[in-house]
RNA sequence: GGGGGUGUAGCUCAGUUGGUUAGAGUAUCGGCCUGUCACGCCGAGGGUCGCGGGUUCGAGCCCCGUCACUCCCGCCA
């Protein structure tokens, strides 16, 4: 027989009456009635009732009195059924009467509870992150992941993937996000970076003829946190050889179904919608548009100006959003959003509403716009009787993006963001590049090795800023429920193409060398097109969980300042340490 | 770099206009209890009100500074 258990807290069924079993978890609760005691004892299959009761031993019944939540218990004894069943739990029918019980380690007592709901605080679970791992929700997280992670094998497997992996110890490239960096012992004062992707390795793969490479890969950004963004995180990278766009998104949405279907059976019969980046900044102020709900916003710039109102007279662009059964709003609502949006986290100047009540229509212009004016504005972006338009009006970018937020904040205040609804989509046709007018110039908006639109291949040799500007890259983002979830692109595989981009990013011919020069050779020894995808693996478990921060799908996460609340790191160092790196710190 | 929020018992929180000995729930400990499952009942212990300074006869509360956590903006090719 095993020593510690011959079945875990989960199994046990009617069909187990009369059974001898063993059985070893935490206490997850004990309810003492004197002479009659019940413990709960959990594991990650679930929990067990074991009871002690007279027929038990005097010294199993001493030793019962002794035991305290989390100590780590094993017990011997005969399944029965219970005389009081219950039907909340799925081992409800059953109980262990104890023979035996051993104390395989004390616990004490735990800082906050081990329940679904539980009462600490997230630095203190922070702090105990072990402890927080027993929880149910913390569990369910962990095995979702898991789950998706073995089916992404699975799936790209059957596809012909090859999983390789790629050095962590690498060269920093100061484009793009701050590295992590590492001092060398053996090669003193200079420094590995870790790789905020393997962006050029997977590149070099598809040279080394490897042509279809996959990775689940740990990524290193130096840059701040949110919910949703750590200084690791996980990437499932991806990349194939001899393809054009069509044939990656054709994979990769695949890819999405069978996630879907495997992980939430979920299933979509229809092809993802696409959206252009030009559409999807148009009509929800966003590059990664929440489409589970409508309220596109409607551009108003030329026909609402001239009748006086400055504040539309003077605005590069003028636009709004019509939200559904909201004309009732009250004015402390529509003060209470004004405000809302007058904060600095989303700029606007102001709103600007239209309200189709029951008795008419009210606005905070009707100083300057006729009743029959505003219904016509209201009724033409498709208002009815009941419903509410917010307009805004000033710069062009700012304002469509803070009406794309007010439309996300009224989508959640409706209700319109149900987490077990999912809408993805691709977003394609992004900007090559973006003007920088601090440092005057361009920045990849991807990563300087994503290849223009074949058809703007011309412009992009222009020697018109104006026209290089305009050139779409040959790059797609994957959205689901606002967030992005992956983004890729046709690479460049041709050295020229390579070296034109770095000129127009503004290297000179020595630094790209210095800098890029693996990559640029490698292009000149036969490399294949290609292309790619990269999805971050945290944010779409988070997303399949119906959670908004991707911290709980990680089983040892950062807090917001990148602080390991559990280890306390990072740290200092000792001298020697430092002495054997030659590096000497600077107080400022 | 910037904005919002929070910090009071092990934990989660309340604390009025600045005024007597800072409270509740829960957890812990002790007692009672043979069908509980958030067991119940009785009792007890438990506080650097984040930290430092200031105003005041008097500060958990007001002011200044600082630290930590959290959400967001910038940033994240």
């Amino acid at each position: 027989m095993h020593k510690y258990r011959t079945h875990n807290c989960g199994e046990l069924r009617a069909e187990h009456i009369n059974k001898e079993v063993k059985i070893a978890g935490w206490i997850h609760r004990k309810r003492d009635l004197g002479n009659l005691c019940f413990i709960d004892l959990r594991d990650r299959y679930g929990v067990t009732q074991l009871v002690i009761d007279e027929s038990a031993a005097a010294d199993v019944r001493t030793a019962a009195e002794k035991l305290g939540r989390e100590f780590v218990l094993q017990a011997a004894g005969k399944v029965v059924e219970r005389s009081s069943k219950n039907d909340k739990m799925p081992t409800g029918e059953i109980e262990i009467v104890v023979s035996d019980l051993q104390v395989l380690n004390p616990s004490e007592t735990p800082p906050f509870t081990i329940e679904d709901e539980t009462d600490g605080g997230e630095e203190l679970r922070a702090k105990f992150r072990y402890l927080d791992l027993r929880r149910n929700p913390l569990q369910s997280a962990i095995k979702l992941r898991h789950k998706m992670a073995q089916e992404v094998r699975k799936y790209l497997d059957a596809q012909g993937f090859l999983e390789i992996e790629t050095p962590f110890l690498i060269k920093s490239t100061p484009e793009g996000a701050r590295d992590f960096v590492v001092p060398s012992r053996m090669n003193a004062g200079e420094f590995y970076a870790l790789p905020q992707s393997p962006q050029t390795f997977k590149q070099l793969l598809m040279v080394g003829g490897y042509d279809r490479y996959f990775q689940i890969v740990r990524c290193f950004r130096d840059e701040d946190l949110r919910a949703d963004r750590q200084p690791e995180f996980t990437q499932i990278d991806c990349e194939m050889a001899f393809v054009e766009r069509e044939d990656v998104l054709q994979t990769f949405e695949g890819m999405a179904k069978f996630l879907f279907k495997k992980v939430l059976n979920i299933e979509f019969d229809k092809e993802f919608p696409r959206m252009s980046y030009n559409d999807a900044m148009k009509y929800y102020g966003s590059d990664k548009p929440d489409i589970r709900f409508g309220m596109r916003i409607f551009e108003l710039s030329d026909r609402v100006k001239g009748k006086n109102f400055s504040i539309f007279d003077n605005a590069e662009y003028i636009g709004g959003i019509c939200v559904e059964g909201c004309g009732e709003y009250s004015r402390k609502q529509l003060d209470e959003l004004t405000d809302w949006v007058k904060r600095p986290q989303v700029g606007a100047g102001g709103l600007i509403y239209i309200q189709w009540k029951n008795d008419g229509i009210k606005s905070s212009v009707d100083k300057f716009y006729t009743p029959e004016e505003l219904r016509k504005i209201a009724s033409d972006n498709g208002a009815k009787p009941g419903d509410l338009i917010f307009i805004m009006a000033g710069k062009k970018n700012q304002t469509i993006n803070a009406l794309g937020k007010l439309r996300l904040e009224m989508g959640s205040r409706l209700g319109l963001r149900d987490n077990k609804v999912f809408a993805p989509l691709w977003v394609y046709d992004f900007p090559l590049l973006e003007w920088d007018e601090e440092t005057k110039r361009f920045y990849a908006m991807h990563h300087p090795f994503t290849s223009p639109k074949p058809e703007d291949l011309e412009n992009f040799y222009s020697d018109k800023k104006e026209t290089v500007a305009e050139v779409c890259a040959n790059a797609y983002d994957f959205v689901i429920n606002g967030t992005e979830i992956g983004g890729g692109s046709i690479r460049i595989h041709d050295a020229k193409l390579q070296q034109r981009m770095f000129e127009v990013l503004g290297f000179s011919a020595e630094d790209a060398a210095k800098r890029f020069g693996f990559i640029i050779n490698a292009f000149k020894y036969g490399a294949p097109p290609h292309g790619g995808i990269a999805f971050g693996f945290d944010r779409w478990c988070a997303i399949f969980g119906g959670q908004e921060s991707i911290r709980d799908f990680i089983a040892f996460p950062k807090n917001n300042t990148g602080r390991d609340a559990m280890l306390d790191a990072p740290s200092g160092i000792d001298e020697v340490q430092l002495k054997e790196l030659k590096i000497r710190l600077v107080k400022e």
